[in-house]
RNA sequence: GGAGACUUGUCCGAGUGGUUGAAGGAGCACGCCUGGAAAGUGUGUAUACGGGAAACUGUAUCGAGGGUUCGAAUCCCUCAGUCUCCGCCA
């Protein structure tokens, strides 16, 4: 969440940015000030009260100790007075910054100077394209029909051991998901990544910290008897490892990769868009995180855009990099690349990563803080991003790389999955 | 799942109702000492939210939340976690 003094001291630049956003209710800015405004007086004024009962309750204990009961009584008297102010106050200020919470919370981050305008995806930036598409002497085959072929995954299984949106990987096919799951992390990790297996289910202080909740909650799954949520992503589970925590500079940067699958309900979706390996409700994917200085956050961004890039080209799949535009970003990013992957039966872009600057947003909710150089305590800025979403990567692998003898497998992967063809 | 013990600052550890935000030690930072280092020695060393130009100062925080009391790290309740024993188990 944005800081309540940023907004105060940046009122007019904020709400320019939020505009970037489409951001439909500026009015909560000012709410916003006036709410925490409200907030200081009431507790001054709780403060003050507090002290005078506290001086007096450290009085009332020296006059005993010295026998003198009656003055005391009269003490007590004054301090049962207070207390009763004491009270309202309270459950003022506890209602006051309830409300401030809950209408900061609902202000998206501001998107960064880089951000281009624009509503929908339609107009998001292409800032790069790679790769080569592949020609076919005859109609190359969607990936669900090439995963029927070559017998890699079998959907209706799924719809019965679990529901739609669950495939069973089998024989290669399971053997490719693993491959691509050991090649990212390695990639990762050689990059100076360090590697994590976190909990696939969190507490809703995670949830809550990473920006899940309370807007999202719909989106998770949610396990009722023991209030777990199921993870979305791992960066809930492993950007949590620094919440509520003060790093010191020399431990930043925080490089971390994580393997996890995730699930997601994804109420609402249907038709082309679900069909095949396109949009599932449980999936593989490994991430990359990193807990940065402030000064630093732009410079990393880069890197990791660069990094999931030569990742990405050395799947040797067509590909391109999006700048997000304000009105297709997420509401806790700064700014945002996206990463799609050419799907060349289906003939469209496939979004296989995101990467995000998050600038202090996710640091604010966590309180994830580190020492700078001359010893001041401040937020930390958090990135994200895939590298990669399995599903959809498999997809392409399957679609731009069939032919007449096979699958071809990108070399990368082939020391890792034992073949260079599906046949 | 059952029974018991426990949860204090960066760490170890004292503290069972009254100037205790918290003894003592370690660590760390800075200074002195030293040719340099170690040892020694002095000082400092939490976070959040207020007030103040600043020095400084108010409030809260001893696993979390509630309660008793004029006053709680200390007493009571609920929850979470850690450890030990038993049960179950990949």
């Amino acid at each position: 969440m944005l800081q309540v003094n940023f907004l105060r001291q940046n009122k007019e630049e904020a709400l320019k940015r939020l505009a970037v956003k489409h951001f439909k209710q500026p009015g909560l800015v000012d709410e916003i000030i006036a709410l925490d405004d409200e907030r200081k007086k009431l507790q001054a004024e709780f403060d003050n009260t507090q002290a005078k009962v506290n001086t007096a309750s450290k009085d009332i204990g020296k006059l005993m100790a010295q026998g003198k009961k009656e003055e005391a009584e009269v003490l007590k008297q004054a301090v049962a007075e207070h207390k009763s102010a004491l009270e309202p106050l309270k459950q003022q200020m506890a209602a006051t910054e309830k409300k401030l919470t809950d209408t900061l919370i609902q202000l998206p981050n501001l998107p960064s100077a880089l951000v281009p305008e624009g509503k929908s995806p339609e107009e998001n930036e292409v800032i790069r394209e790679g790769g080569i598409r592949p020609q076919f002497d005859t109609p190359p085959l969607p990936h669900w029909d090439l995963a029927k072929k070559y017998n890699l995954i079998d959907f209706e299984l799924g719809n019965k051991i679990t529901g739609s949106g669950f495939p069973v990987y089998m024989h290669k096919g399971a053997k490719l998901q693993r491959s691509l799951i050991q090649y990212f992390l390695d990639y990762n990790t050689e990059a100076g990544y360090t590697e994590y297996l976190p909990p696939f289910m969190v507490n809703e202080d995670s949830a809550y910290g990473t920006g899940q909740l309370p807007d999202k909650e719909g989106q998770m799954y949610f396990v009722t008897e023991d209030k777990y949520y199921l993870i979305p992503t791992a960066e809930v589970p492993v950007t949590n490892i620094y919440r509520d925590s003060i790093l010191r500079a020399e431990d930043l940067p925080v490089k971390m990769t994580a393997y996890s699958p995730c699930f997601r309900r994804e109420a609402g979706s249907y038709g082309k868009d679900v069909r095949g390996l396109n949009r599932l409700h449980q999936f593989e994917k490994v991430e990359i995180i990193q807990v940065v200085e402030p000064e630093k956050s732009y410079e990393t961004l880069d890197e990791m855009v660069n990094h999931v890039e030569r990742l990405v080209q050395s799947l040797e799949l067509p590909y391109r990099i999006l700048k997000l535009c304000g009105g297709d970003m997420g509401f806790a990013s700064a700014i945002t690349y996206d990463f799609e992957v050419y799907s060349a039966a289906q003939e469209r872009w496939l979004e296989v990563s995101s990467v995000s600057n998050f600038e202090n947003f996710q640091a604010n909710r966590m309180r994830c803080r580190y020492k700078d150089a001359a010893g001041k305590t401040q937020l930390v800025h958090t990135l994200n991003g895939s590298s990669l979403a399995l599903p959809r990567i498999l997809a392409a692998i399957l679609e731009n790389h069939q032919s007449a003898d096979g699958i071809k497998i990108p070399k990368v992967l082939q020391s890792y999955f034992g073949s260079h063809v599906i046949e």
